[in-house]
RNA sequence: GCGCCUGUAGCUCAGUUGGAAAGAGCAACUGCCUUCUAAGCAGUGGGUCAGGGGUUCGAAUCCCUUCAGGCGCGCCA
């Protein structure tokens, strides 16, 4: 619809003989009677035309008329200004129709605009360090990732998903000491247990894995002579159960890239030398800087200690070079909204490197407050004390839990309330939208044991969906194109959700008050056509939030 | 102290990137299942868009400021 109208805009303000042509909007008026869609073009170019809106709206129509009548035809049944200088635009129920024949016809092919062009970008998100179970903010990121994959996917673009693996370091060395202070305690010695160690109760689970497959074989040995066994052994489960999950709730991702690795293969030493010799590193205090105020970071970073370890970010400079050199045309990190001060020394790195800070996008997924009755659920780290995704999981369902992320845009601090989450788990949205879909298919299979055609519906008579509701519902699914473009250019797959309650919302109401199978053949055809439409999107829509379509409920 | 995010109905949140008379779900109340799934439908009530200035044809949206909440400001990861 709406590329219908800005080739219409275009092609009058050229006869109106402007040179430059502005960028079209177009939105969905406030109110169905206003039409189906408007423009302020009119509003936006007053001030350059030294003319009145409602002027240049005049003109514009009559340009449009104009065109129309030598082309001998339009897509238009109306057009009118209205309030300051709106053009509102009503589209012919024939232009409608057509639009919904080729969207059954074509499916997602008539959705999805080619927005990407087949450029590549890489989506780096959750990246939690392999020394616990995933939280519920991970959920989040989880979530928010896996649907702005597949909406630029859906778009055209090539997408790339990456799980950033920190299993280099004190951290993880951490992990292992854990484990093997459990595993002592577990045979009955008494082994001081580290003061910043992990204590949450997957650390026994580890250690008593351990003790099955190897019994006391490790109960003499001092930290320092097992810890490459217990390390790895410890991340490795760590990381399996972190995957478990992952792929219970319906993320995936195409690449894991471990940070340990970087190291290995000499990358870390390597972009050090890069960023030396293009003189943005230098000694003081006995430690190794990188000059990241040069780029407008508050202050210089150490990338080499006193001591002489690495700090984390120097394995993220290497990491982020690595990605940047490749081919891709777009970077994308998803954080948790508590690394937003890391912005400024990551994008001082690209710069560094030579190229521009635009090409790294970082999305900042907010903090999710655990609620239960309204009571904050206590999450201590340390004490190992936390609500894990998997709980959560299990406790209020997969598609329920992404569903609640998804209606919320990434910057919102989100109160995820577990019971409230559960409470509405029957009347949740996402079942609604869900129920709409299984419907339909119900409809579909009680039209078929009627003997009623079901294929080939773009050539039913689609003029005889003719009532309101109907028209009304055909202009809503002929949007999902502009809802969609909206959602890819500002990342925000939350759109969709929204939408998809929407349209679910124009169902349901259609379904109690019209009888879709009947003994009438050809209506009944029509509206199998538009019920097969709807589904047609909404199975889109869920496709790409990740959320299941259930055929039955 | 500085920086980032947030403040919209009783609660949880949207608001098409400056557009027309502010929306949804939940919660509350009243009705609807011999008919394609009642996880549904029909109806009712609910607002100083945190406060104050400014920018302009036009502001919940942009700028300044005050207040409130969250997060971040390590040679931690």
């Amino acid at each position: 619809m709406k590329k219908e109208l800005v080739k219409v805009i275009e092609d009058s303000l050229k006869a109106l003989g402007l040179e430059t042509i502005p960028s079209i909007e177009a939105e969905v008026p406030p109110n169905d009677s206003m039409g189906d869609l408007a423009t302020p073009v009119a509003m936006s170019i007053a001030a350059l035309l030294k003319k009145s809106p409602r002027k240049i709206a005049e003109e514009l129509i009559n340009s449009i008329k104009d065109l129309s009548a030598k082309a001998g035809k339009s897509a238009f049944e109306k057009i009118d200004i209205a309030g300051p200088g709106f053009i509102n635009f009503t589209f012919s129920k024939e232009y409608l129709y057509s639009e919904i024949k080729k969207l059954i016809e074509y499916k997602s092919g008539f959705l999805r605009e080619d927005i990407g062009k087949g450029r590549r970008v890489q989506i780096e998100f959750i990246s939690a360090n392999p020394t616990g179970p995933l939280h519920l903010g991970h959920g989040r990121g989880g979530a928010t990732g896996e649907a702005l994959s597949n909406l630029l996917n859906a778009a055209g673009y090539k997408v790339e998903r990456e799980y950033y693996i920190n299993d280099a370091g004190k951290q993880v060395k951490l992990l292992g000491l854990s484990v093997f202070a459990r595993y002592q305690q577990l045979l009955g010695i008494e082994y001081p247990f580290p003061e910043e160690g992990y204590k949450g109760g997957y650390i026994e689970d580890v250690a008593n894995e351990i003790i099955k497959e190897n019994g006391k074989k490790f109960l003499q040995r001092s930290f320092e002579a097992v810890s490459d066994f217990f390390i790895d052994y410890s991340y490795r489960m760590i990381l399996s159960g972190i995957k478990k999950d992952l792929k219970d709730f319906g993320i995936n991702f195409d690449t894991w890239q471990s940070e340990e690795e970087l190291y290995k293969k000499g990358d870390v030493e390597e972009a050090i030398e890069d960023l030396k010799i293009k003189g943005f590193i230098y000694e003081k205090d006995g430690a190794t800087w990188f000059r990241s105020t040069a780029f407008g970071d508050d202050k210089d970073r150490v990338i080499i200690k006193q001591d002489g370890e690495y700090t984390y970010f120097t394995s993220d400079i290497a990491y982020h070079k690595k990605k940047i050199e490749k081919t891709y045309d777009e970077l994308i990190d998803i954080w948790g909204a508590d690394h937003h001060g890391y912005i400024p020394r990551v994008k001082a790195v690209i710069e560094a490197l030579g190229y521009p800070k635009e090409k790294l996008k970082v999305l900042l997924v907010q903090m999710v407050n655990l609620l239960r009755g309204g009571k904050p659920v206590q999450m201590s780290k340390r004490a190992g004390e936390f609500v894990t995704l998997r709980e959560v999981m299990n406790e209020v369902g997969p598609d329920t839990t992404k569903f609640i992320f998804l209606t919320r845009r990434p910057d919102s601090h989100l109160d995820f309330d577990l019971e409230v989450a559960k409470a509405q788990s029957s009347e949740n949205p996402v079942f609604y939208v869900q129920y709409a879909n299984a419907r339909i298919n119900s409809i579909f299979t009680h039209a078929k044991e009627k003997g009623i055609n079901t294929d080939r519906l773009y050539d039913a008579d689609l003029m005889l969906l003719s009532v309101y509701d109907e028209l009304r519902i055909i202009r809503k699914l002929l949007i999902y194109p502009m809802v969609f473009e909206g959602a890819v250019n500002t990342y925000e797959p939350h759109r969709i959700t929204f939408y998809l309650q929407e349209i679910s919302g124009m169902f349901h109401p259609y379904y109690n008050k019209f009888r879709v199978v009947s003994d009438d053949i050809e209506l009944t055809r029509a509206r199998l056509a538009l019920c097969g439409a709807i589904r047609i999107v909404l199975q889109d829509g869920l496709e790409i939030l990740g959320i299941s379509a259930p055929e039955k409920m």
